[in-house]
DNA sequence: CGTCAAATTGACAAGGCTCAAGTGCCGTGG
DNA sequence: CCACGGCACTTGAGCCTTGTCAATTTGACG
């Protein structure tokens, strides 16, 4: 917790030490736990610790929408620090490690800390400038872009988060998620992966993953890492 | 100011009195109007006192998506508060009256009085939860879904604000504007108006409107009112 | 009355969806 | 060790929703 807040603004030693004070339940999460569920009142707040997750949401008639993806030290439900339920999903999409912090002990932190609360506050208002970039991608972009611009994003959030997986590694997500996450198919989403593939943008059969030409990617995606506000 | 972060949390007399107390600048702007630029140094805070705005984002090749809608008493860039530079353009959609703050000083003031901090944090959260639904509308609804989805929130918002339109209103944005918010074109969004009308959904013609069946409307729209989390 | 932006409509094109079948991979259990 | 089952991936054919282009109408306003 502390990692990622010391990121987000300057903490003083007292706050660096507050947040390791503060108790959690740390828990090993299956590929297909449900962390958050949409419309259950809010009592925890969970910590990604390994491995990976969304945020999304469904339609009456149970279409997925994902409207985040998170990787290691991300805080996954801050977005609903101040209200009384929750109004979209958390889930897995790996298995992974969760810690989980009670939601009113956190408030009383930021209320003593004001530090702690203007870094949460920063983290939240990079999330939402995240969720106007995916409103522009699904509602302005073609299918191409779209994908290409969610894998842009994916690979420097993780690369920010220090992870920095081998060379050919593989896709933590399932090209169903990334047509949840795109709006798009999934059969619509294999046949953009190949087009990116026969233009020599990425490399990789199957789950295997690979960005060959990063420039043409990024061009293709019109990909702009400035929203992301990724500090200097 | 007060008026509505009174509704966000409750706050002491005081800082009542040290938000009326904030020096602003008032001042009329034309339909036209961009009020934040998307790039630019973040210097001020936009309270839209009358009049319509929206939050908006371009492609490269141009094209606009707009992400939220605003109605008088909306804070309309409070999301820029802890950012160096402009995520996206703040535009008036009719002529209105904009009150500007000193960015700087509203920091001031959220670290000086935690309440107002809480009040404008939990805005800033509800921004982000409608976001998540924005791109839950346009990723995975179709059209007439969409158009209607957008309609049912903004008239909900406009009358939590406590504007009440007469009986045969006009809206105030336009098909483009319609279009511009769900990811589609404006001959589109003008086909699934009229299949609305068709169906004795909504009434009026042209710019003019009127809900004639406020229960099919919200089944069509697939609009559920809780993401808005508007205050008990 | 002229002008201009917005709304409306038609004809046609196309990007993405649906349905359906088949392949490859990997873990599990016999 | 191998056979089986299941899930994800892949591919094809045809359709449908939405986009494009272009012309026309309407309404507000000077």
């Amino acid at each position: 917790m502390s990692a990622k807040l010391t990121k987000l603004g300057k903490l003083a030693e007292t706050e660096v030490a507050a947040l390791r004070a503060l108790p959690c339940r740390v828990s090993n999460v299956a590929a297909t736990a449900t962390l958050v569920r949409e419309g259950q009142p809010i009592t925890e707040c969970c910590l990604l610790v390994s491995g990976y997750a969304c945020r999304n949401k469904l339609t009456r008639d149970g279409t997925r929408q994902i409207v985040s993806f998170h990787v290691a030290g991300d805080i996954l439900d801050i977005q609903h620090l101040l209200f009384e339920r929750a109004d979209h999903n958390v889930q897995m999409i790996t298995p992974g490690v969760v810690a989980f912090f009670e939601m009113e002990r956190l408030r009383r932190l930021v209320q003593d800390h004001p530090a702690i609360g203007q870094a949460l506050w920063r983290d939240c208002l990079i999330d939402a400038s995240v969720f106007r970039e995916w409103v522009l991608n699904v509602g302005r972009r073609d299918a191409i872009a779209r994908v290409a611009h969610m894998l842009c994003e994916f690979l420097v959030r993780q690369e920010q988060a220090g992870i920095s997986p081998p060379e050919n590694s593989m896709l933590p997500m399932t090209q169903e998620h990334i047509a949840d996450a795109t709006g798009l198919t999934s059969v619509h989403v294999n046949r953009t992966l190949r087009k990116l593939r026969e233009q020599c943008v990425i490399a990789g059969k199957g789950r295997e993953f690979r960005v060959v030409d990063w420039s043409a990617m990024q061009r293709i995606a019109d990909f702009n890492p400035a929203y992301l506000h990724i500090a200097a």
